[in-house]
DNA sequence: GCGTTCAATGTACCT
DNA sequence: ACAGGTACATTGAACGCG
């Protein structure tokens, strides 16, 4: 019979020393379907040396009688684009793919083993076309002795999947949940601190709540919830740092207990993986925090933060439990009703960021072929590797090994020095997708490079500018095919979206499409100059920067000569006078001689350029600010400085009056002086890049993350670190305290004054000759009023 | 011994 | 564990000074 499926997880068996592979789906009628496909052996490739005779090779691999392997065949492929013979090496189990390849690597004939590190899953769903979060069209026939598995059907594949063109997501069982630990001492741990509270919803409005007992036994808590997720089976759960931690301790609770935790379709338990990931056998358990690095705009990525950025639930709306306060408020029988509501929010958040963040992960996991709860954890180059290797197995171009490779920096974009102070009416030009574009246009691919050595004549290939590197013209390069399919599908969609309504299912998921395409297209470039790359190339990433620099000084000159003058500009754009038709006879030129379109970004109505590059404020047509580098758009400034900053941006674009904003400023400096700010309003946040004893010199959220440790709240590297600034004697650093250790009486409001409001404020007046003294002076208000008109007067 | 100078360190941003 | 280019605050050693 013909099965139809969604794909939705997939994992590989060994059964009596076979390998299986299992996929599990949805079936059209809404049935949970898993099948299991006897019929694929592993394999990996020798690839044989010039000189030598294909089938020696095979004969003498032969001649060993090595008992694992199925069979062999020679092959024709390619590797960084040349042909090469290879043996096509089948084994019979898995486990035996490393060792033969160590163990023919050193046969004469073999020049290398490849793709001997593909893991098995991954090999699969490339090999067959396979695709995560698609339908597929299986021959199958029902399981008689059936493995134990938690589905509606078990079937044994006859043949494998065949990808449908269907793009409709079935309806799915999503699951979300979230807890509290229960600790007096600091960071909970496993080994003594109960889970007091587990929240649960559902994509279909049932939410539930699991307590401990009076003498704070999870024993309860753990069972109950291990019960309910079996007896509602979701397809997917998600959680907020369940890869990282929430799983492992619930998990570490389950054996201190002597129970399983038994959330899966087949009794295993949740397991780390791959890139991180936790997975749990049969579903898709995602970790919203894996997706949180897609909106940068939240500084400190919290749920909640995340959860309030995306209009889930609004911070000033909730009542937020910190951490520390956790076992107080369970101990406190009131206060208990607010701790177990608030966890009842953080699993609504937990909801309400899966609704913003699911069409995009299945999209991204679609496009990458990585399975949708692996794709979250897999960092950036990884995703444009397996979007690569997917890609590339399709024309016969064999996966290089990952090897450690020199780290040799080489020059990236240009930046203008800006035209500092105010301009009017100022047009900004930019090349759309630059680096995919130019490795377009000039066919940079690592399988398209000419070494130096090589002889080939100037006019088959392109040749890049300062740094020399060549490119065969024909035939395309496998960044050119891929990124040209990227671009085009791109375009479509954002063509189709545009007689969509904006609310409906099919726009939501042609979004989340576009979007996934764009973080493929964008990581290209970077991708194709990092050293752990797999197809790590110094020359593309340099040939594409290179070039990059060619053609935007090569704009700049052509701007000026058409009269047209730059103010700005970064790597792919340039800032000019609004001259609409100047511009228009620009991007025409443009476009004959690069092949490569520029385009009107956007016109500021004003816009401000401090002295340094990369930070700038403009006033958009729409009465909006565009604040770029600027302290408003960091993360490790007091929202005093950010806000001070804003509000005379604001001022200064809009009604053009430093005078006012100088006011503005002072005024403000006055009400911090009197603690009038919100407390929050002085934390300052920064990460932790390393452990805190590899620092070189003493550090302000260094310190204050050692003084969290004392008291047992550990952080690990890559969190961030609050603290304020307390009045005291001696180094910054020995002035700091976690905020949550501190109070507003002990903080030193002058340090917020003199190296946070006043710096920021400044740094946008000083384009007006305001001084930092100036800001700092506090005389009464009419006689401040005085000696201000009198100074803009001259 | 103490203030000044400046390279090094550290973080976060822009494209 | 995608690239290079850049700004900026703070630290801490070197320096100058009877």
């Amino acid at each position: 019979m013909v099965v139809t499926f969604w794909l939705l997880d997939v994992n590989s068996e060994v059964k009596a020393d076979k390998p299986e592979i299992w996929l599990w789906g949805i079936d059209k009628a809404g049935k949970r379907v898993l099948v299991v496909d006897r019929g694929f052996l592993p394999y990996f490739y020798a690839v044989i040396e010039e000189k030598a005779d294909p089938e020696k090779v095979v004969e003498e691999i032969e001649s060993k009688q090595f008992s694992s392997i199925s069979r062999l065949d020679v092959v024709d492929r390619r590797f960084f684009g040349k042909p090469v013979k290879v043996v096509k090496v089948v084994c019979k189990c898995t486990d035996a793919v490393k060792e033969l390849a160590e163990a023919l690597r050193e046969l004469e004939g073999v020049r290398d083993c490849l793709e001997d590190d593909i893991r098995f899953t991954m090999r699969y769903l490339i090999d067959n076309n396979i695709v995560p979060c698609s339908w597929h069209e299986i021959e199958a026939i029902e399981e008689i002795n059936s493995p134990d598995a938690q589905v509606d059907t078990i079937y044994a594949a006859k043949s494998p999947p065949k990808l449908l063109e269907d793009t409709a997501v079935p309806k799915l069982r999503i699951l979300g949940f979230s807890t509290i630990y229960y600790s007096k001492e600091g960071s909970p741990k496993p080994d003594r601190n109960p889970v007091v509270i587990v929240s649960t919803a559902t994509n279909f409005s049932e939410e539930k709540q699991f307590f401990a007992d009076e003498e704070k036994n999870d024993g309860i808590v753990l069972e109950t919830f291990v019960n309910y997720v079996r007896k509602l089976d979701p397809d997917i759960i998600v959680g907020y740092g369940v890869n990282s931690q929430h799983w492992l301790y619930l998990r570490e609770r389950c054996k201190r207990l002597g129970l399983r935790l038994y959330v899966d379709r087949t009794k295993t338990e949740p397991h780390t993986s791959v890139y991180g990931h936790v997975s749990v056998t049969g579903r898709a358990n995602i970790d919203l925090s894996d997706f949180a690095s897609e909106f940068p705009e939240v500084k400190v990525q919290t749920l909640e933060n995340l959860a309030d950025y995306l209009d889930v639930m609004k911070i000033e709306k909730r009542r937020i439990v910190e951490d520390i306060d956790f076992a107080d408020y369970w101990d406190d029988k009131e206060k208990r009703r607010v701790l177990k509501e608030f966890s009842m929010d953080n699993t609504r958040c937990v909801m309400g960021v899966a609704e913003a963040i699911l069409d995009f992960a299945m999209q991204l996991s679609n496009l990458v072929g990585l399975p949708l709860d692996h794709i979250g954890a897999a960092a950036a180059g990884f995703k444009v590797e397996w979007f690569l290797i997917k890609n590339t197995h399709k024309s016969g171009e064999l996966v290089p090994k990952r090897i450690e490779q020199p780290y040799i920096p080489y020059l990236g974009g240009v930046v203008l020095k800006p035209e500092s102070g105010v301009h009017e009416n100022v047009a900004v030009l930019d090349f759309k997708s630059m680096y995919p574009n130019l490795m377009i246009a000039y066919n940079i691919s690592p399988d398209t490079y000419v070494p130096l050595k090589e002889p080939v004549s100037p006019s088959q290939v392109y040749e890049a500018p300062e740094v020399k590197h060549r490119f065969l013209k024909e035939p395309a390069g496998f960044y050119k095919a891929v990124l040209s399919y990227l671009i085009n599908v791109r375009n479509e969609i954002r063509s189709k979206m545009k007689d969509i309504p904006q609310r409906s299912v099919e726009y939501r998921v042609l979004d989340a499409r576009q979007k996934a395409v764009k973080v493929i297209a964008n990581a290209s470039y970077g991708y194709a100059g990092w050293t752990g790359a797999r197809w790590y190339m110094k020359p593309v990433a340099e040939a594409a920067s290179a070039w990059g620099r060619h053609i935007i000084l090569r704009t700049i000159e052509m701007a000026e000569n058409e009269g047209l003058k730059v103010v700005y500009g970064d790597t792919d754009s340039i800032f000019a006078e609004n001259e609409p038709e100047k511009i228009r006879k620009l991007s025409k030129e443009i476009a004959e001689l690069f092949r490569l379109e520029i385009s009107l970004d956007k016109v500021y109505v004003r816009i401000l350029f401090t002295e340094a590059k990369k930070r700038y404020g403009g006033l958009l047509p729409d009465g909006r600010l565009d604040i770029v580098g600027l302290e408003v758009m960091r993360g490790d400034w007091a929202a005093v400085a950010k806000k001070a900053q804003e509000r005379v941006l604001e001022i200064v674009l809009k009604e053009q009056s430093p005078q006012k904003a100088v006011e503005f400023v002072q005024q403000f400096i006055r009400e911090l002086r009197r603690r009038q700010v919100p407390y929050r309003d002085l934390i300052i946040w920064k990460t932790l890049t390393k452990p805190a004893e590899e620092y070189a010199v003493k550090a302000s959220h260094v310190e204050a993350a050692k003084m969290l440790r004392k008291k047992g709240w550990e952080l690990a590297v890559g969190d961030k670190v609050g603290y304020v600034v307390v009045v005291g004697a001696g180094h910054l650093y020995e002035r700091v305290k976690p905020y949550m250790f501190a109070s507003y009486s002990e903080v030193d409001v002058e340090y917020y004054v003199t190296k946070q409001v006043v710096p920021a404020a400044a740094r946008i007046l000083e384009s007006f000759n305001v001084k930092e003294e100036t800001l700092l002076e506090s005389k009464r208000i009419e006689k401040e009023n005085k000696r201000l008109t009198d100074y803009f007067n001259g």
